[in-house]
DNA sequence: CGAAAAATTGATCGACATCAATCTGTGTGG
DNA sequence: CCACACAGATTGATGTCGATCAATTTTTCG
């Protein structure tokens, strides 16, 4: 099975894209293709990226692959609280926090980029065009997320894959056809359900036409919203 | 039934503070209590703070009341994303959207300041104490809420009372009793439950001394966490 | 190939949804 | 003040979806 993980994306499509630009990470030519000098760094599938209540040095943008954001209650039970996809930002917490706020989890081979806080904190307040990139990141990061642990089995599941694919299309990657990265247990762990479950929901889906599988991979075929 | 709601709070409880402080719309005296020159604003109970959608023109700051945010589906069906109690911002997605994200309503009576974006937008790339306060606070609001719809009926109905009183005396206010301010219905919404479920679910508890209850009024006696 | 992890499938059970009736509190007009 | 209407809340009976337990099958990987 292809297990290739969805991206590399282009920065013009990240949303840290302004910030990085503005800090001169990455240098824009009219006649040639960007340049990166920011720090990449590379995680393997299971990797840690960061822990919850760390020390918060960086941020963070996905270029390739996807993380699960996980949350470990006081009984040690993990929650997974959130997938990020490719050109989406993680750690955006820290700068109120100082540490961060859960562990993040590489769910494939993830590669992306790391912007140092200190290097952040100290040009946004003498670059002004930076702390308005700054803030206009953040404040579309203090955005509630979509629901996806709500409704019928049939309804999360589904709206787990639109919503995957929405935001991989964003990017400018195959909405139609994508892995989803997760095993059944971690799609489970995201839904509030059990495993069983959303093996009958995926299965049930597939029956109904209504999407292709293949282990992870899914090809959307009549999915709609609010199914 | 006492209807009270929650508040007022102190300015200095509350998340704006800073930012408000540094907008010179409060002062504060060594030998006297604060003075405020911000905008305030009543709403009454069950009236709308701002719609989704809309041009985003000001920051709210909960004074006193709760409010309900709420998510209108394609299909028109309401689902109650989050509620608001005294001290936490409302509005944080308009640095980057430049429109609301969602419906807010007041639960109760409702006490807001108003902090128009204009004026924190000319202020901030002036003032770089403002920016890096305005930055603190979008970074807080960027950490994903706790999910309160999942898990057992018993533990989303837990949860909700105990995060209710752990945001109440976070912010100087009565958390061992206090108002849940919702109908049934809305607690329903909120955890993704119905009505019915969630008046057995209030009842039980109370039978089992966990809590003891009058209507919308709780008080807490042996509620805890992962109950 | 062989072992371990992941996924599927089936049978049964239980928590919550649903449908329906009743109760409680609150505001209103006579 | 009382009768009434209405919304919110409770209570009971029954149905159903997803949880649970158990057994295989499939995939992954050394």
């Amino acid at each position: 099975m292809n297990t290739r993980s969805p991206g590399p994306i282009a920065c013009r499509s990240c949303d840290l894209h302004d910030v990085c630009r503005l800090c001169g990470l990455i240098a824009i030519g009219e006649h040639r293709t960007m340049q990166r000098t920011g720090a990449l760094r590379t995680i393997r599938a299971g990797a840690r990226l960061y822990r919850a209540g760390e020390p918060a040095h960086s941020l963070f943008a996905v270029r390739q692959g996807m993380l699960k954001t996980v949350d470990v209650g006081t009984d040690g039970e993990e929650r997974i609280v959130a997938i990020s996809t490719p050109g989406e930002v993680l750690g955006t917490e820290a700068f109120g926090m100082r540490v961060y706020a859960h562990d993040v989890v590489a769910l494939q081979p993830v590669v992306c980029c790391e912007l140092p806080l200190s290097l952040l904190s100290d040009q946004y307040v003498r670059v002004r065009e930076l702390a308005v990139a700054l803030i206009s990141l953040l404040s579309r990061a203090s955005k509630p997320r979509i629901a996806l642990a709500r409704g019928s089995i049939r309804a999360r599941v589904g709206g787990l894959i639109l919503d995957l694919a929405r935001r991989l299309e964003q990017r400018g990657l195959d909405g139609q056809r994508f892995s989803l990265g997760m095993t059944r247990q971690e799609i489970a762990n995201l839904l509030d359900t059990r495993i069983e479950t959303v093996s009958r929901a995926i299965q049930k889906l597939s029956r109904e036409q209504a999407i292709d599988v293949d282990g992870q991979w899914v090809t959307l075929r009549s999915l709609r919203p609010a199914d």
